[in-house]
Formats: C-alpha cells, structure tokens, sequence
DNA sequence: CTGTTAGCGCGTTCAG
DNA sequence: CTGAACGCGCTAACAG
C-alpha cells in the first residue's frame, strides 16, 4: 500500500461526512474511507487513484497529463481505474497549478439579434476545439455593465478576451487593463480605436458605399440615412460610405436627411416620421443596422406609405429577422461565422505566443449585399 | 517586515521571469522582487498585502472575505493598499479552498432563436446578483454534443446546472450524473421527466388548447397541428391540448391533419405542401413553435395561398420576429424573462441548502395568446 | 482581534 | 521510468 500519511485518509474524509464511528484496528479505517467514497460521493482524485494502485501521486499525474516517460503498462493500470472509477479531472485545480484558467471571455453589448449569437456560437466552437471554455458576458449596451463583466473576466483569470464595446464607451480603462496584465484582447465589430490590439471588422464603408450606390441606381434621387451614435466607429465608416457614394454619382449630400440616433427603439418613430413630413421626404432610407430598417419599415407603413414603391429601405447586418418580413429587407450581409472565427484564431494566436511577439492585424472581412424587395 | 520564509519570494519571482542574477545581500532580494512586480505585471497577492503591511495573510484573508472581527484600522489600512496596488483577488484559488466554483452552468439547445437568448439573459441576471457566473453551452439539437457539455460543466466544478435538452436526447445517464454528484439541476422548457428535480415550465397545454379553441371560435373548421418529436414533452402536451380543444368543440381529430416533425427545417416545406394538396385541405394550421409557423406562412404564400384568408396559422412562444412578419404571427406568448428568473431561483434554492432538504418543485407558468392577423 | 498551521487537487522539478 | 517534495493563492480551524 501506498503510505497515508499522518492519518491523512481518515482525517480528510471524516471532515467530509462530519462524523464517523471509532476504529481499533487501522486497516479498517481504509476500507471504512472506501465506503464513504461511493455512498457520499466524494469526488475520486489522483490521490484516490495513486493509493489503490499503490503508485506515487506524481506518476498518475504523468500518465494523465500525456506524458510520455510511463511505463505502458503502469498508464494502462491508471487510465483503467481512472475509468472504472469515473475519475473526473479537477479544471480548478488544474487551473491553479497551471497558471492557465482554460477559459477565454466575451464582452458583447447583447445578444437578442441574431448577429451576436451567431458569431458567439462561431466563437465558441473553435474555443472548444482549442480545449477551451467560454465565459459570455453581455453588457446590455450598459457602459459600467461592461466595466463589471471585465472585471469579472480579471477575477476570473481568463486567458484572453474578445471584446464589441458598447455603444456608450468612450472610456477605454477597463480594457486597456488586460493589455497591461498581459492578457490578449481581440476587438470584432465595435472596435476601439486608441487601443493597438487586433481587430476584426467588416469592410463598413465599402458595404455602405455599395448598398447607397444600388439605390442610387434603381434610380431613388433623395436617400437618408439614418446613422448610429458617432462615439461607434462603424457608424462613421458607414455614414462615410453612404456620403461617398451620393458624392460619386453627383448627388449633394442634404443634412436634412442625415439623422444620427442613439440606438434607441423609441427614437426612431420620431426621426422616420420626421423623415416622412419634411417639404422634400425622401424616397430612400439607407438604416445603419437591420433592426433599424426593420422598424423604419414598420413605420413607413403605419404612415399609410409603401415600401419600396414610395420609399426604399436597406438596412446592414442580414439579421435571421430582415428575409422574413414584409416586405423582405435588403441589407448589406456580413459574415458572421467567419468573423467569430477569424477572432477566436487571433486570440489564440496570441495566447500561444509569447506578448513580445504579439502583432496587432486589423482583419477587415467582405461584406456582401443582399437584393431583397424592400429596395 | 512579514518574515519571509525558505527564501521564498526570490525563488517564486526568479522563475516567473525565468532568470536573474546573483545576490549575495539578502535584503536586495526583496527589493529585486518588487521591481519585478513592477515589470513583469506580477498578479498582486493577499501575501504581497500582507508583507507589505507587516501583517498575517490570514488578517489580509479575513478583510477581503468580510470577516467582522478585525480592527477598523487594520481594514482600512488593508483596503487602502489593495486598491493602490490594484490587487486582483483570483477566483481559482478561492474556488479550490471553498471547494465552490461560484459558477452555474447552461446548457441550452441553441441560441439562435429569440426564445433562449431572453432566458439566458434572465438567468444571468440572477446569477450576477447571487454573485455566480454563468458557463453557457449550447448542444447545437445534438445529443453528442449535449453529452460533451455535461462532462465540460462536471469538469469545471459548477455549482449547478439549468438545462433544456435537445430533441434528441432520449437517454439522461449524462444529466443523472449531476445528481449523483450532489450537484443540484434545474429543468426548463424541454424537461426530462424521469428525473425528479425542479422543473419551469409552461402550460404548454392550456396554451395550445386555447390557441386552438380560438381557431374553431373564429371559424376555422379543419385545424391542422404541426407537432415537434414526440421524444419532447412539450410535443405531446401541445399536441393533446389541440385535441382537447378540437373534441370540447365536437370536431373529430383528423390523423391526416397531424404532422410530428423532427424540427428539420427542410421537412416543413414538405409537410406543409403535402397538408395544402389534400382532397379536404385544412383552414388553419398550429405550429409547434414560432420558427415552424414563420417557415408555414412563407410556404402556403409560396403557393399562392393567402393567410389568414385561406388558411390561418398560429404558432408558439411569440418568438422576437413573430410581429414583424407579414401576416404579423398569431401566437401563444411565453414569458421567458420570469421562466428564466424562476429557473435561476430554484437552482440557488437548493445550492443554498443540504441536498436532504431538496424539494423537486415544478413551477407551470402561464401563456397568453397573442392575437395578430395570421388567423 | 491576530497569527499559525494545515489543507484544497493538481503540476512540476529534482533526484534517483 | 518513478517517487518525494514543493508550490499555485487562498480559506479556515485553532490557539492565543
């Protein structure tokens, strides 16, 4: 047998049930253990293992962790009883021992689109793959929400984190932390621009420029655009889009027609029946994101007006929502596999590598414009 | 100065950086240590606090876990520190001597659909306020993957699990291990009713027989039932409250009217056809779900049909996109927001408490029919 | 109110 | 190829 130290086997236990009758005799003392474990059950560990096969702790450990200086038959013996016992791994304490937490972070505004959950899922998969879990956290488009979930990400010790900031950060400090603790940090979507970090985004200008310059095409003469809060960069990416394309084909860019908004649900009733009343409406609304559209689209038609006949409307993201309404939206679709993707590999490439030899790629993906009737 | 035993802090620091030079002064040794910390962004430690202060790390311990018996001074000088030092305190450790991960799990079968998401976000909520984070998993409808997650969450020591199986998952040994281990589950939506442990759910029956009874109320003479698996419960109980209602009203069920499906979004178009072609069509068809009911609508306009006029549909869970769509979707209202609340409470309830005093409530929540102009 | 001591379950040298 | 010893950062029981 395995020495038991200092009486060691009963001690622990006995703690663990809270009491336990008197023994003379010690040998029984172990057997008694024996049976607590399968009655109370306690969780098997490289202890328990160790002592029934009468091997050091260490060599469990190393058969285990795939070392390879074993003894075949010795792992053979371990991985056996490890099964027969359902020996389950300890990631806590691993954890500990290693320095490593196996987990990565995400930081997402919400995910009640479907553009988050989807490049979440994408994420997740390749986390996995990786031996890694996932820590998800949104911010509800709450700035000091998203100040806490870094923090817990920190307390955590996760070993990397992908970030879309919300649309009221201005303030980086809370992130800035991780560069500084070391941990990577990978931005998708809302990116933060004072921060050298890698970054995955889509191409907001190029998307905007082509869904503006389609309408121009099919001939619309007066085009809003309904923008997001200029503190988000894809918001003046695609605001310069829209206004670069009216500029290509001639058309004088009317500050009348572009409205900047919060990404409140309340305001955009407002601003679209503005949009309706004014001398001159317009015969197009080009909407920062699908969920804008979707609601400009229902306000339009509650305004007694058709979409697209009297005013088109495209919006931006291919949300699950935008091919199921009425009248189906055209939008400008963006990969959002291969952006989860994409983010989860330059994390790990960073994870895997020493800080010294980080790099700082902005990976900008295509997006592609999807013709639906709303256009 | 707090003694520093075994030249600990040297030998600790040293190889964290990897190398350093010799010294031969004792006392130069602490102060090389503190210039590390300084550039290698060492984590601060309740023992960096405590030799800082000149104390024990157990008095550090006890003010950062809130212990009442210390000395007002001692707290603050304590406090004070760890704030100027930015002090981090590590989630992992503590796990492993609380031998509690602070953590529930989720185990979900997809994110994708409005439904979840609103849950998660419920549970999460909860969580954060109880102090716990979340680990979310979704098993993509495969019982493999559901299978994995399972060993993911035992991996990681949570404290708890809420789930919702996949249609697949036919066998719960995976799930049954949680409660061997002592570890408390909570059910929702799609339940396990073999096992006996709380459950949120809703009145999947109430709700299918009142969103029948209000077809045939308004008209509709042939109601046709798209069902899910009948391995789900919430399959069979829809299904036998659209049979309730049918038979309160004298109409005789309709084998050829009822469809179970396995959720595959391919086969809806099939079914959907098939049920349009018959001799004696139906006037209305109530969808398992939202997504099932949005996929119906698009086929029956596909076939030059119109809805409501030629047949109306209904669906269920008032799913986000069901109000956008043209016809906007008839459909019987969950309230995730409370489901998710609940299934969150019911988990702390027992994690509070010895697993002897578990109770195996199962909570049935109220639906609410959700009138809109698809019937 | 404070310090001492002994673990939590594992990985990882360092000697054999 | 194996075992002993130590440490990861923190909590908690015990003894002042």
């Amino acid at each position: 047998m395995y020495p038991v130290h200092d009486n060691y086997v009963l001690k622990i236990r006995v703690k663990k049930i809270g009491s336990a009758p008197n023994f003379r005799d010690r040998s029984h003392e172990i057997d008694f253990m024996i049976y607590l474990i399968c009655m109370k059950n306690h969780q098997i560990t490289i202890f328990d293992l160790a002592r029934e096969l009468s091997i050091s702790k260490s060599t469990v450990s190393r058969v285990l962790t795939g070392h390879p200086n074993v003894h075949p038959d010795t792992r053979k013996r371990v991985l056996d009883l490890a099964e027969k016992l359902d020996y389950q791994r300890n990631m806590i304490a691993i954890q500990l021992a290693t320095q490593q937490s196996k987990t990565i972070g995400i930081i997402i505004p919400e995910f009640l689109s479907s553009y988050f959950p989807y490049v979440i899922a994408a994420i997740q998969e390749e986390a996995h793959k990786e031996g890694y879990n996932v820590l998800i956290s949104q911010s509800t488009e709450s700035y000091e929400t998203e100040v806490r979930n870094a923090k817990v990400m920190l307390d955590n010790r996760v070993d990397g984190v992908i970030v879309s900031i919300t649309k009221e950060t201005l303030n980086f400090d809370h992130l800035k932390v991780f560069q500084k603790k070391g941990i990577p940090i990978v931005f998708f979507n809302r990116v933060c621009n004072e921060m050298m970090v890698p970054k995955v985004i889509v191409d907001d200008y190029e998307g905007a420029f082509g869904a503006v310059e389609y309408l121009i095409l099919s001939g619309r003469k007066r085009i809003a655009h309904l923008s997001g809060p200029s503190s988000l960069a894809i918001s003046v990416k695609r605001l310069n889009g829209y206004l670069a394309a009216l500029k290509k084909h001639n058309i004088p860019a009317d500050p009348e027609l572009i409205i900047s908004y919060d990404f409140s649900k309340e305001k955009i009733a407002i601003y679209v029946n503005h949009l309706i009343n004014l001398k001159n409406p317009p015969d197009a609304i080009f909407a920062i994101n699908d969920p804008t559209a979707i609601d400009t689209i229902q306000i339009i038609k509650k305004n007694g007006l058709r979409v697209p006949e009297d005013i088109a409307v495209v919006g931006f993201s291919d949300d699950y929502v935008s091919a199921l309404i009425d009248p189906p939206l055209t939008t400008v679709a963006q990969p959002v596999r291969e952006i989860g993707i994409t983010a989860a590999q330059l994390l790990f490439d960073q994870i895997k590598k020493d800080s010294s030899q980080w790099k700082t790629p902005v990976k900008v993906l295509k997006t592609k414009l999807i013709i639906r009737k709303s256009s």
